[in-house]
DNA sequence: TGTCAATCATTTACTTGGTGAACGATTGAC
DNA sequence: GTCAATCGTTCACCAAGTAAATGATTGACA
């Protein structure tokens, strides 16, 4: 009976990212439900704030999303008032979108329930394995992004 | 122009755990598609050969789903030969599973291939950098589940 | 012993988040 | 000036999940 070769797979790094990161994505979820915010709109209102202006197109782009999904998501930031969409007068097929002052509150919102679940997330580790965390999850990422070459 | 303090966001193990975690699982998924089995899939297998025979109830326990998904996963697992489903002779409203032949092969296989991932994973890493991620996912893992109290 | 509430699996209808194809307006190459 | 390509939008669809209703079975108990 080949019991006890299980154990193993679920003390895996690659089990522990999948599950550890699930359950990161839902609490964030949760943190942020009362915004009337989803993850995906805060990581348009995040891209958005760190390359300023941009096309529908380009957050489809740099999210790895269908445009026909940015739409919607840029449906529900504008309904919410934290995002400015403009027809482009150079180029008229282009919707503009920028952050409005509210979408700059939202996302400064964010950044403090970020900030908050980091430190849920690491209580009680020590620097050093807080710096060794976060270190390898670069590494992992660099590892597994050849999507980004 | 605050612009600069998105960066620290993306700086997060908050943040890094969430995308490198859905990236990981991603990889994963692609890689047992062949076998057409999906996370869930392997996820009742390890289960039911870390626990022995066991109800689809209990199953939707452990797995933190509801029991009409535990329908359909069975299903398939059954469709597959991998998994046994017989009514429980001491309550016939239970359904028993219990792992086939067939199941612990294709399990086997799938720990492969986690062998496979997490090697892909750490690439690059030292054997104390990937003990250390190890040990954090861990830590990780023990402050966000008080819902296993 | 017979009734009745609870339990397990299942089916069904529904929601959510995602895709891709078709379409309309617009652009730009030639 | 025409015509293919591009951008955003809508639409129909798919996958994965839930919850509620149903049917069979069980067990408590008057």
């Amino acid at each position: 009976m080949a019991v006890v070769k299980n154990v193993a797979l679920t003390e895996t790094a690659a089990f522990g990212l999948g599950t550890v990161g699930a359950l990161v994505a839902q609490r964030f979820a949760d943190l942020i439900a009362p915004l009337d915010l989803k993850p995906k709109h805060v990581g348009l209102l995040t891209l958005l704030s760190s390359s300023g202006a941009a096309s529908q197109l380009d957050m489809a782009r740099a999210m790895g999303v269908a445009p026909s999904l940015v739409v919607r998501i840029a449906d529900h930031l504008e309904r919410l008032a934290a995002i400015d969409r403009v027809r482009d007068p150079d180029d008229r097929r282009r919707q503009t979108l920028t952050l409005t002052k509210r979408g700059r509150e939202l996302l400064a919102t964010c950044t403090e329930i970020t900030e908050y679940l980091e430190e849920e997330i690491l209580d009680g580790m020590s620097a050093s394995e807080r710096r060794a965390l976060r270190s390898a999850l670069r590494h992992v990422a660099e590892n597994l992004g050849p999507a980004t070459d």
